[in-house]
RNA sequence: GCGGGUGUAGCUCAGUUGGUUAGAGCGCGGGUUUGUGGUACCUGAGGUCGCCGGUUCGAAGCCGGUCACUCGCCCCA
């Protein structure tokens, strides 16, 4: 018992749990698919290079948090920690460059090293949308309006916060980059150990420290929002405007920013407070960048991706298995006749089980237990006759009938 | 990677200051019921007390280590 296990922060999923991934994933699917966003699928493992090139050295992913590893030929394969870059790849493989815009979805196993807590674990799913060839802002409301949808289908959009920011094209992030450390430099001995190293490697990100020191700090920085450029900013006002069109309420977090290297422009967060410290339960934004880091095209692209266990997490469905009829003998000789009937009753639609062992009396604390609507029985009596009882086992009425009749009755 | 909490039956949990055969409820098996469930009653099975080591005459309870879960940090979906 204690030697079988699965690996830290990787999970079974029985049925129960399962249930509640698949109503979240089958939610994501029918309504990306209604924006026209058709499903696709990459390998769960691709060439390190893959992620290790756009999600840039210095992000955790790359740094501490990969499942990295040399297979037989010595090639050096990573097991995808999230799915954008994946489905750029296969993107630019298809040679799809050519027929733009494409909008894709998918979703699928993610892999990260980290320390697993309520909501995060090292084997997670990721339910995500890529737009990619438009650099129009209309592509970044698309997708927001999107994944807005897809949570308001899930039943939970009222406990949902949308936080959206900007990170402005390269010239506007630079010159403000040139400010923030400018204005950092002077509280350097107050600054978190973290902090202080990002000073040099990515400033930007000190803006969303939860270090309290750090945050008193960064309550007075300068706002990205004042030194975006003109394209830049009306770029945000459009997006704003676009959302208010939809009645998408939002905040504007002027310190969201994101982690991995390829974004620019539009960065977005869907967060709730129901999940303890994981809150963040869909993000994404605008990356320009990525393709051409890939190696190809400068090929623009918005997209995101939502977290299907923490999703989960939050919708109150639960799983029921009914079954519809069970087929129960007298005894263990009638069982092969059964066999047909519940062969018929199946090509009907109808949910069906035999029950094969016990006496009467327990096969039918089995039905009860598996929630049958009726019972079949067949022993000496309806083979004479050519018939069986059918049994409603919500009133307990019992009758002779045959096969047809019964079929009528289970799918009316 | 860092810090706090937890680990006793399939599940939820009791277990006094270390002291005989470690308990309950639910669930599971058998029976009351030789062609009939849900209720009720009777009865049974199931635990190397996460794992390893130490202290002790004696450890589920104390100490050390380790593993897992959990909460927070880091980071992220």
């Amino acid at each position: 018992m204690e030697k079988l296990r699965t690996v830290r922060g990787v999970h079974d999923l029985l049925p129960q749990e399962l249930y509640k991934h698949q109503q979240v994933i089958n939610a994501g699917l029918k309504i990306s698919d209604k924006y026209n966003y058709s499903q696709v699928e990459t390998p769960i493992f691709e060439f390190a290079e893959v992620f290790t090139k756009p999600l840039g050295n210095s992000s955790d992913i790359v740094t501490k948090e990969n499942y990295i590893f040399k297979d037989r030929s010595q090639d050096e394969l990573m097991l995808r920690p999230e799915g954008t870059s994946g489905v750029v790849r296969a993107f630019l493989n298809a040679g799809l460059v050519q027929d733009i815009p494409q909008r894709f979805s998918y979703y699928g196993p993610m892999f990260r090293y980290e320390r697993p807590q309520k909501g995060r674990l090292r084997q997670f799913k990721q339910l995500g949308v890529e737009c990619l060839g438009l650099s129009s802002w209309m592509a970044d409301i698309e997708v927001i309006s999107l994944g807005h949808d897809f949570l308001e289908q899930l039943g939970i959009i009222e406990n949902i916060n949308v936080n959206i920011n900007t990170l402005g094209d390269i010239a506007s992030r630079k010159k403000y980059r040139d400010v923030l450390v400018n204005y950092l430099n002077d509280f350097q001995y107050k600054l978190s150990k973290d902090s202080l190293k990002r000073l040099s490697i990515n400033p930007l990100r000190i803006l969303d420290s939860k270090n309290v020191e750090d945050q008193k700090i960064i309550k007075n920085a300068p706002s990205i929002l004042e030194y975006l450029n003109l394209e830049s900013r009306t770029r945000f006002e459009n997006i704003c405007k676009g959302l208010d069109h939809l009645n998408i309420k939002y905040n504007i977090d002027k310190n969201l920013v994101r982690g991995l290297d390829y974004y620019c422009h539009t960065a977005f967060e869907f967060t709730t407070n129901e999940l303890g410290s994981q809150g963040t339960v869909l993000a994404g934004g605008r990356y320009d960048g990525l393709s051409k880091m890939l190696g190809g095209s400068d090929i623009p692209g918005v997209g995101w991706a939502a977290g299907v266990e923490r999703l989960a997490l939050m919708i109150k469905s639960e799983f029921t298995n009914k079954i519809d009829v069970v087929l129960i003998g007298q005894s263990e000789n009638f069982n092969y006749l059964l066999l047909p009937i519940m062969k018929k009753l199946i090509q009907n639609g109808i949910k069906s089980e035999i029950i094969y062992t016990g006496n009467l009396s327990k096969k039918f604390k089995r039905a009860n237990k598996i929630k049958a609507s009726y019972a079949i029985i067949l022993g000496e009596e309806e083979v004479s006759k050519q018939v069986f009882k059918f049994k409603d086992l919500k009133s307990g009425i019992e009758k002779l009938i045959n096969l047809k009749q019964a079929i009528k009755i289970m799918t009316k």
